[in-house]
RNA sequence: UCCGCGAUAGCUCAAUGGUGGAGCAUUCGGCUGUUAACCGAAGGGUUGCAGGUUCGAGCCCUGCUCGCGGAGCCA
């Protein structure tokens, strides 16, 4: 069977055809019925008029509920006051599933229950542009590490120890080998790859047990980690400021439609284009100070201090050299100032935060073994890293760009558990 | 973990300490161009749970549960 969808209507004008998809919502007045079909690409106004019909599909076409699944017959024409510009004159109507009571009406609903019923929330027209756009940035991602000659290099979910010693981890038994934990980054192993392949890149989901409650956070979220070899801080950030405006402009080009449905505002989208600026840490600690907060020295950033210095730009920002101290112990020292890490993070414009953090890795094994030692890590857990070290080490950078944070930006939702089909958050883990 | 806010019909919300209501959804009726259609009618309630104050508690007090926002931490 030719599936014939509603985005592509216009090729069918006048012709009679068959569609098939879900009622979404309905209006009669008398003799004439309004039904309103989606199928996924966009929706159908179908005119069902007494005369017109048998009196059995008249019937069903009343009976009907929110989201039974149907199909359509009938001839295609350019309707201005339907949704969408088409409007079908329908001459039969089948009943794939009945359905009724649909919990989700056209009406305001709470997060609570929407969450509640995220499985059916993502038929409708908003997440249905939400995910349409996350698989276009997940695409415009792969695209652009693949025509840039980087290989993809999955890392591995289940880890013996944590990535970066900080975060809090899920813990599960390992049959005899004791405790494994989920994924926190793909980094270390991105290295690895690196060593093997010069440029790769790793796109999975990453875990954070962390107690956090805000709109910027889930416990479950998907990072992209690109890792080049003999790239220093500087290429770092070429890379990061190509990489956002790539991203960014292929939604731009590719996704009007969906960015319309979600009432995004594109025009401080539109200025992400290279060169960003760039600046180092301590310039943004003066940019605070001129705004009246009171910053010391030495502290990484609240959400609130990322938000004033990211408004002080038309477009993302990127903040480098951080101290080291509140950075990962891998992060290489900036030979002009030792207290510094030739980190680099990147702040998206309007609120939305830190969406890449990245760095220059420390290549020197003794620096490394120290830096392990002054951290408290297990450094029997870190050999394997170390040996990259010990076999040829050379100058490496790399980043991780939060997908959902990514989405979230750039349709302007105001949290992340819209950015992502199913949210896992400290107090949800249904449906 | 800490701070703040909240929980009333299937959903979104009203209700001065004094007989718990509306809109939507559902059911029935009306309407040949509706746009979250409209008009008329009906059904629908252990006011999150447990105690307390009071002649009387949805409302005041205490504890608990669940959720929302923020902080810390981070992408």
């Amino acid at each position: 069977m030719q599936n014939i969808y509603i985005k592509d209507l216009s090729q069918h004008i006048g012709e009679e055809i068959t569609l098939t998809g879900w009622l979404y919502n309905k209006r009669s007045s008398g003799k004439i019925k309004f039904i309103i079909l989606r199928d996924g690409t966009g929706l159908l106004q179908c005119v069902y008029f007494k005369g017109n019909v048998t009196p059995e599909v008249f019937e069903l076409a009343d009976r009907l509920g929110q989201e039974s699944s149907i199909e359509v017959k009938g001839k295609v024409k350019a309707e201005p006051r339907a949704v969408g510009g088409y409007e079908l004159d329908a001459t039969d109507l089948h009943v794939i599933s009945e359905a009724h009571d649909y919990p989700i009406t056209p009406k305001d609903h709470g997060v609570e229950f929407l969450m509640d019923n995220r499985h059916l929330w993502l038929r409708s027209s908003r997440q249905v542009a939400i995910m349409r756009i996350r698989h276009r940035i997940v695409k415009a991602i792969r695209d652009f590490f693949d025509n840039r000659g980087f290989t993809l290099m999955d890392p591995p979910i289940l880890t013996p120890a944590a990535c970066e010693g900080t975060s809090t981890l899920f813990e599960t038994e390992y049959f005899d080998l004791g405790k494994a934990y989920l994924t926190q980054s793909g980094q270390l192993y991105a290295e690895a790859g690196a060593m093997a392949l010069g440029k790769v890149y790793t796109f999975g989901p990453t875990f954070r047990a962390e107690k956090s409650k805000t709109r910027r956070h889930l416990t479950e979220f998907w990072m992209v980690e690109p890792e080049v070899a003999f790239n220093d801080l500087n290429d770092n950030m070429d890379l990061a400021e190509e990489f956002l405006e790539y991203i960014v402009q292929t939604v731009l080009k590719d996704k009007q439609e969906e960015l319309k449905v979600l009432e995004r505002d594109t025009t401080k989208l539109e200025n992400v284009k290279k060169p960003l600026p760039r600046i180092s840490y301590d310039e943004a600690v003066e940019i605070l100070k001129k705004n009246g907060i009171d910053f010391q020295w030495g502290n990484d950033f609240g959400g609130t201090d990322e938000t004033v210095i990211s408004n002080q730009f038309d477009r993302p920002v990127m903040v480098h050299r951080y101290p080291a101290e509140v950075k990962a112990f891998y992060m290489k020292r900036d030979p002009q100032n030792e207290k510094l890490a030739l980190a680099v993070d990147v702040l998206a414009p309007e609120g939305y935060g830190e969406i890449i953090g990245g760095s220059q890795r420390e290549d020197s094994l003794e620096l490394l073994q120290a830096r392990i030692k002054e951290h408290n890590l297990p450094q029997s857990a870190f050999e394997w890293y170390l040996d990259l070290r010990r076999f040829g080490s050379v100058p490496h950078s790399g980043f991780g760009l939060g997908l959902e944070r990514t989405v979230s930006w750039i349709c302007g939702l105001d949290h992340l558990r819209e950015a992502i089909p199913f949210a896992r958050m400290i107090y949800r883990n249904t449906p």
